[in-house]
DNA sequence: ATGGACATGTAAAAAGTTACATGATTGA
DNA sequence: TCAATCATGTAACTTTTTACATGTCCAT
């Protein structure tokens, strides 16, 4: 039910196709929520059966404009108040340092750097994402920055355990 | 996949039961990676079918001690060296960030105080279970620890994120 | 005319969740 | 003796992933 809310949150700030819910999702929400083409469409008619959202008889390229309902904006309301979003975590890179001593000495170390650069690699996106958009004074720009921060500070943040957590490492046995 | 190898990790330390794996799983594991009973003992026997545990005979209520095979030992380091961890992020609370332009003003500034709160709680339950910890020199408890000040760290930067956070937001309107 | 972006899906398999089912042993 | 913990699962359902299928329109 995550990715049904997620999309008539885009939708609440405009109507839109599936394709132009695709890019948007992967400019902004892809980066704290995944979710495949496939599921995305098959999602879009889920909503419309349930009348959340409405679709306008399809266009050039069957191309279909969906519109939020009065029931959608108040599902999107009713979600974000009256529930609590779940807290799974899911790290598959963070689990693997638990089992890195089964690795002969200097594979931890070289693992841990690799997740140093790879989250420093993955800050640089960030600020470069940052500095590409047109930010303006709409609500979902508001707060996308907002989200946007999150990730600019748990990145430092993620790269500077790593760095750190490679320095308590053996180094391979030379 | 991943399941299978965390038990598999596990086991690598020492023969254990479903149980016991269960409790551990808990106890570290499960701060980065979910899994619910049923899944747990669905893959142990899975795991046995492949041949990468062995089981020994069942003792008292049913008890099975399994035991990774050196196939099993071989698996694991395989997924180690040889593949790389997927790097799917799908933050619930994060993504309704997103979203919080569409409640009342106040209630965007109500989540995100509550987000603060939620991660220093996290916090404070980390250090004590970072003190009640009788930390050994093997290799999982000095990953652990490492996975653990992860956690710490994180959970620092995600508090301090949404007190910033909440600032920038409006306050309810008397 | 044609390559690239536009545009929407289906089908099958894998993984994960939820709820339930069943019984044994131990310590107070 | 009886509650807590030990101990292992099954079944039904939902969600997610992966791979494929199909065709259109626009700019060069």
């Amino acid at each position: 039910m995550v990715l049904r809310h997620a999309l008539l949150g885009l939708l609440a700030q405009r109507p839109a196709s599936g394709y132009d819910l695709r890019k948007q999702f992967e400019r902004s929400l892809s980066f704290v929520w995944q979710a495949t083409p496939s599921q995305l469409y098959a999602e879009l008619n889920g909503l419309a059966d349930a009348g959340l959202i409405s679709a306008d008889p399809p266009g050039p390229r069957g191309r279909k404009l969906y519109r939020i309902t009065q029931d959608g904006r108040e599902e999107l309301t009713r979600w974000l108040s009256e529930t609590s979003p779940a807290r799974g975590v899911r790290d598959e890179a963070l689990l693997r340092v638990f089992f890195l001593w089964v690795l002969p000495d200097g594979a931890a170390q070289e693992y841990l750097r690799g997740e140093a650069a790879r989250a420093s690699a993955y800050l640089e996106t960030l600020r470069e994402l940052e500095a590409s958009i047109e930010w303006d004074d709409s609500g979902f720009d508001r707060y996308g920055r907002i989200v946007l921060e999150h990730g600019l500070r748990l990145a430092a943040a993620h790269a500077e355990w790593a760095e750190w957590a490679a320095a308590q490492t053996p180094a391979e046995q030379i």
